[in-house]
DNA sequence: CACGATACCTGTAAGC
DNA sequence: TGCTTACAGGTATCGT
């Protein structure tokens, strides 16, 4: 489920839910998702208050009293349940709040992960010193992505990918921010004009914030049990739409694989 | 070091 | 109706 503008829908409609809030329960219903969950996790967080919710890249962040943030990823299929109905075999950590709210962590493949973190070193733990510059804040902009890429003979697509280069993005953004940029997803990424970088720039904060935008407005859902984010009902100009017209021009939409994963572009707008 | 390939896991849809 | 295969929104790690 999860890029960044998901995430970042989950963290506001969990914020809904737990800001403020004190966790009576907290119980693991398995030993961890991608690692292990944090030995301590059980003992930390049960009895703190929720004192801020937050998000870096693709990470969730849940702070605590505790001086401790619980740092989560959702990996490929992770998502949060609101009061679920009955547990299924895929909610493998459960929140429970003073007043009685469950919430509980649900994620089949398990590529996700729970940490966590001091929150005064938040800024240092290994996984967030490494990330570049947040796709939506001032960091990222065309200065910087000259900077970055110079040089770099791989692929534009997959080095937009690398979250050491911008912090947040997935397939679904970069594919479509490439398009509306008209870019070739193929190009080395070193060889890419700053005339295209400029006009990529732009083109990666209003998908972004776009997508945010469609999250937000069907945030009501986010309380169903299994409720949509609205995160679909987007339309996408390339995503998943193999041997559909462009949008702009007409031409049957590619699919080619990069890096192990499809990247779909239309060969006749991006060059 | 940069880069490509592979591994991690389960569910779903398509193909035979 | 089965069985097999390909692929899915991500990241870490291992060769070369």
């Amino acid at each position: 489920m999860p890029e960044l503008p998901e995430v970042e829908t989950t963290v506001r409609g969990l914020a809904r839910y737990l800001y403020g809030a004190r966790l009576r329960r907290v119980e693991p219903r398995r030993e961890g998702l991608r690692r292990p969950f944090p030995a301590d996790l059980v003992q930390v967080l049960t009895g703190a208050q929720v004192t801020g919710l937050g998000r870096r890249a693709k990470y969730g962040l849940i702070e605590t009293d505790r001086g401790q943030t619980m740092v989560f990823h959702l990996g490929m299929s992770g998502r949060w349940r609101i009061e679920p109905e009955e547990l299924g075999k895929h909610d493998h950590l459960l929140l429970e709040t003073e007043s009685g709210l469950v919430l509980a962590l649900c994620d089949p493949r398990r590529f996700g992960s729970v940490d966590l973190v001091e929150t005064a070193q938040l800024d240092h733990w290994p996984a967030f010193a490494a990330l570049g510059p947040e796709p939506l804040g001032n960091g990222l902009s065309p200065a910087h992505l000259k900077q970055a890429l110079a040089g770099r003979s791989a692929p534009i697509k997959l080095m937009l990918l690398d979250q050491r280069i911008v912090a947040g993005l997935g397939n679904i953004y970069v594919c479509e921010a490439l398009f509306r940029a008209g870019i070739d997803p193929r190009k080395a990424a070193g060889r890419v004009s700053g005339a295209a970088l400029a006009r990529l720039v732009p083109e990666i904060k209003a998908v972004i914030a776009e997508a945010i935008e469609a999250g937000g407005s069907t945030l009501r859902d986010f309380a169903q049990p299994d409720g949509e984010l609205g995160y679909f009902s987007k339309k996408f100009d390339v995503y998943d739409r193999h041997d559909q017209p462009c949008t702009r021009c007409g031409a049957p939409i590619r699919r080619l694989p990069q890096g192990g994963r499809s990247t779909w572009y239309c060969g006749k707008c991006q060059k």
